[in-house]
DNA sequence: TTGAAATATTAACACTGTTAATTATATTTG
DNA sequence: CAAATATAATTAACAGTGTTAATATTTCAA
């Protein structure tokens, strides 16, 4: 049966247009100009042929969402070489907050937009590994935390969203220009650093002052 | 001049009957159904008579998101017969993640979309007060925290951010639904409130063991 | 080659915020 | 009081949005 599978290649290479053509608008234009009609123009079918590739548009965001999921994962990838717990959570944070400020498009889809999630429920599970890994990543580094003392043992979970919290407290508070009365805005960045690092701070004096490079 | 008066009161009668239409549909609808032709429907004129009233969409969220503030400030009333910084801190912390899970679409307006704070950068300042002043509370209550060697000294503006950053964290990552792969449903709320909790006994040592109820 | 299945398109629905041009209403002036 | 002016409100239109139903075109198998 080579026709049907070449049928089936045929699809795949016009689902790939679409995606292609939506991460175009949203690297280059943002969020907002990613339209069923846009990605029509450019992958040059009229509007509605979108429709007989994927269900909705939000099907179309959640793949861009995956990508920026993806895109967190390589940059926390050298996460492993640091031995210290706290100082890889730290690190992680740092990353956390670095990849909000730089990729803000990003970040808006995977972690603020309603839109992602609203097709996550239609999904009903899985798909989603690159986020349950970054969020496993967390919950390991808390709980070797826990183990070798540094943190005080208390439930995982609770605590991985209390770190989870403040970063994303700071990046969307950030993105979304509620800091710019509180500081002077080109002081907010330094100042999220500072949050972060405060944080950590309360944790440091229970490291073993043997093995750590810690400032 | 009776009739200037009587003319400028009628154009307040106006502009109030589109904020009354625009908060009905807020509270009753929702967000997103807030739209210039349905304010329009209810107060029986046409759409574009409201653009005689008020420059754009933006300026009429902007006064449903100063409404929020003012609820806010409402709940943190009795903030001040706390003795305690931390313990007043904590409740402050309380309050906000309560005022979140229960006024969802007013949070979204205050602290995740854009759209007041575009609103507010053409104002250029001002009309503003309501969040300053719960701003200025958090500072000050850790300011007393740090003055009482509840919280070790540090920049003041650094570690208002932190807590901010926490709980509006908690409460966002929340509404936006994220804490759902990471936790049970059921079981989110109470573990917000925990990760508050954890948060604030790392410095519940610190206390006097003379001055406090604290649990 | 004909008929069915797959693919793509046009037209339409029900919306959105906003502006320009026009009509209706009030007020002031001759 | 009537005409001119200023104010207020409306209609029509622009340029979009996601999405569906009905129609047309293309592809493939019998």
């Amino acid at each position: 049966m080579g026709i049907a599978e070449r049928k089936e290649k045929q699809k795949e290479e016009i689902r790939k247009m679409i995606l292609d053509a939506s991460m175009k608008l949203f690297v280059e234009e943002g969020f907002e100009k990613v339209s069923i009609r846009r990605i029509a123009d450019i992958i040059e079918y009229s509007p509605t042929t979108i429709y007989l590739y994927f269900k909705d548009k939000n099907e179309i965001l959640f793949y861009l969402n995956q990508a920026g999921f993806i895109k967190m994962l390589e940059l926390n990838a050298s996460l492993s070489l640091i031995e210290n717990p706290l100082l890889r959570l730290h690190k992680m944070g740092e990353n956390y907050i670095r990849f909000g400020l730089e990729y803000p498009e990003y970040y808006d889809l995977m972690f603020i937009q309603p839109a992602p999630m609203e097709k996550l429920a239609e999904l009903n599970l899985g798909e989603w590994k690159n986020a349950d890994l970054t969020r496993e990543m967390l919950k390991s580094m808390v709980a070797e935390c826990m183990a070798k003392g540094i943190i005080k043992n208390h439930d995982v979970t609770i605590v991985a969203m209390a770190f989870w919290g403040l970063v994303h407290g700071l990046v969307s508070l950030s993105i979304r220009r509620r800091f710019e009365q509180l500081v002077d805005p080109e002081e907010v960045i330094k100042t999220m650093y500072g949050s972060l690092n405060w944080m950590m701070s309360l944790f440091e004096e229970n490291i073993d002052s043997k093995n750590l490079e810690i400032k």
